[in-house]
DNA sequence: ATTATCTATAGATCTATAGATAATGC
DNA sequence: ATTATCTATAGATCTATAGATAATGC
């Protein structure tokens, strides 16, 4: 228990991005379109929200929008592309082997967990106008799932140079195939929407444990003691 | 092997739902034009599709769609009732012990997701199409989380009619993660933008074969000779 | 001087209705 | 007779632009 808080505030502090404090009176306005995008994009989807709403909810105006973005569509790409370019530096800190010396793969796996669920809780905005965004423009989904793919890539690479742990025979299909398991469950839990409807409400430390539970057992790793 | 297969034709195939080969003319029109709503708003996203859009796809006309639906959202509200009763209908069958006897957890966990696989790829369009229809109605999403969790509720129940087979403590606790973390995973395996992504890839039987594996470990079952 | 912002509005959709026409069922 | 469908269009948005006004940086 204390290991575990122990582990998370070791891991995981150094990994909070912070938005640029100074900023021109130009790039504040844009952010603020952005942010503001996000919001109404989060409250009523993308079809009800109008480059007027933005502009209002932004304190600016339709001009302002039309000087920053060509139209509507590069609006919603720039949200995009501020999300993901906030998620890819993540990525890249986070999958720094330097990190996580001495760590076993339950450490890593639970790692991950703390850190997508930690993300993932603060740009909760972020995270579902994106999701809509995508909805709508499918070629920016295959650019999205490459991200994703990148950070799985990177555990695995992680995982495997601790290969020797791994009990079970094919440790580098079995550990790729619990990968994608964990991301797949750590992306269900984090949408909201689903989780009232679970069978067992867990909160998050309680998710974490049963989630690397799993995969130690399907991966054979050493047990704890 | 082929026990497997067999488990497949056995379980499976009377689960197929057809739709209805009598139809007046009205209701021939009407699931016309929810066929054509599918059809675009998966093509389109719900944005860019607009109700002459949808008419001209179904050969019919503006008019007749506000005969059939007082609004549009009412035409997207029948899409997803439509999709949502054909769910429901199926989750009763798929859920009567009768069905499921003789079969030991690890047969419910394959039948499980073979069904899940089997109707999602019959019905990719209806899918999707109520997936955006909930990003654009947040109401409508609590329906769609509980009847995803009747279903799991109901595997849950034929589970735990064999706890017998859980060498784990707490079976209960544990057999409802389990079952949440396979809704997971399946959900995500479906989610076909997601798959190029993916470490392992994996055809539908090897994945439905190593996520039983995985249960099976997390919840000790016995083993298969 | 250049860049950023505002207001006002043209032009393009898109929803929903009204009124006319065709098909159904008793 | 009633129900279903069609065409045409009014009215409401919504995107994107044009032209005027304010703020920045050299």
């Amino acid at each position: 228990m204390t290991k575990d808080l122990c582990l998370e505030s070791r891991w995981k502090s150094e990994l909070h991005w912070r938005r640029t404090g100074q900023q021109s009176r130009s790039e504040k306005t844009q952010s603020a379109l952005l942010d503001a995008a996000e919001e109404l994009i989060l409250e009523k989807g993308t079809d009800a929200t109008s480059i007027a709403d933005i502009a209002k909810r932004a304190d600016s105006s339709v001009g302002a929008v039309y000087h920053h973005f060509k139209d509507k569509t590069a609006l919603y790409y720039a949200l995009f592309h501020r999300m993901t370019a906030t998620y890819e530096a993540l990525n890249k800190q986070a999958s720094d082997p330097k990190l996580w010396e001495g760590a076993s793969i339950r450490d890593l796996c639970q790692g991950y967990l703390e850190i997508v669920l930690t993300t993932a809780r603060e740009n909760t905005a972020a995270k579902a106008a994106v999701s809509a965004v995508i909805a709508d423009f499918p070629d920016l989904s295959a650019h999205y799932c490459e991200i994703q793919g990148e950070t799985r890539k990177a555990l695995l690479g992680l995982v495997l140079a601790r290969r020797e742990e791994i009990g079970r025979p094919d440790a580098e299909g079995a550990a790729a195939f619990a990968i994608d398991q964990l991301s797949a469950m750590v992306r269900v839990y984090l949408d909201a929407s689903m989780r009232p409807a679970s069978l067992a409400p867990l909160d998050e430390s309680q998710f974490v444990a049963q989630s690397v539970e799993l995969v130690a057992r399907y991966l054979e790793l050493p047990a704890t003691d």
